[in-house]
DNA sequence: TTCGAAATAT
DNA sequence: CATATTTCGA
């Protein structure tokens, strides 16, 4: 970013290491867009040295947002601010495994959890290999091996997610008689649809085999900021397998 | 100790 | 308002 866009001073910076070039002033746009592009390529260039298993090489240089981060709330410009604001609900890399699980939700928490999709699956993963009867928030927590997701919080969503469950059954398999003609007053609160949710009204697999297909997340006709989907785009169905070296539970996916 | 319903909070 | 957290009795 520099206030003379000569070529000499564009030469030098990229030679710096610069990839891109910013005349000032700048427009904020511009500046949230590069900072998601540096933060894709980031994405990207690490995961690439996962593949190798040349993690965290000695030189390698802080991430931008963990120096955006480093920086004082209180030293934070508004640009700053604004840049972060967008990120603080992105899954990075490090919270995320191989297979594009969620290990960490230390970030997915402003002041309350905040379930993603991709959490949502693991959650619903979980219950589905426990199966419902014994599917209780240990179980559950154990089985989805998330740091820093607290038992509550998965009681917490497993009462929901049970109350959605009991609105299905009454709704769905009501095929039958009808008589009722369509049009039942919002206010009724037995309604024939449970209320649209963003993540309970679209898995309604409790049974182990479920096979619904992928549900695309269409929740809210809200802003994407960002052009490109989830990448967890592993669609098919996710259960978990013993994994007698690890003495653990794995991830398992049934693609089709 | 853990669950889960219900009250509270964001 | 939807949904996450806290409380509290079983």
């Amino acid at each position: 970013m520099a206030s003379s866009g000569d070529t000499n001073t564009v030469m030098k910076y990229v030679a710096n290491g610069a990839s891109d070039f910013l005349l000032k002033p700048v427009r904020i746009e511009e500046l949230s867009n590069i900072w998601q592009h540096i933060f894709r390529k980031q994405m990207q260039d690490h995961k690439n040295n996962n593949m190798v298993g040349n993690l965290e090489k000695p030189g390698h240089p802080p991430s931008i947002l963990a120096m955006a981060r480093a920086t004082p709330a209180t030293t934070r410009s508004t640009a700053t601010e604004a840049l972060l604001a967008p990120l603080e609900n992105e899954v990075r890399d490090d919270m995320v495994n191989y297979n594009g699980e969620i290990t960490d939700i230390r970030d997915l928490r402003k002041s309350r959890l905040t379930w993603t999709t991709q959490l949502h699956r693991q959650f619903i993963a979980a219950v589905n290999h426990l199966g419902e009867d014994k599917a209780v928030p240990k179980k559950i927590l154990g089985i989805m091996k998330v740091k820093h997701l607290t038992r509550e919080q998965v009681a917490s969503h497993l009462q929901v997610h049970i109350k959605y469950r009991m609105q299905l059954k009454k709704s769905i398999p009501t095929t039958s008689k009808h008589g009722a003609t369509l049009s039942s007053t919002a206010l009724d609160k037995t309604q024939d649809h449970p209320s649209r949710s963003q993540y309970f009204n679209q898995d309604g697999c409790m049974e182990i085999m479920d096979y619904s297909l992928p549900r695309d997340d269409l929740s809210s006709g809200s802003e994407c900021m960002l052009e490109e989907q989830n990448d967890y785009s592993s669609e098919g169905f996710q259960d978990f397998r013993w994994d007698s070296d690890k003495q653990e539970y794995g991830p398992c996916f049934w693609n089709f």
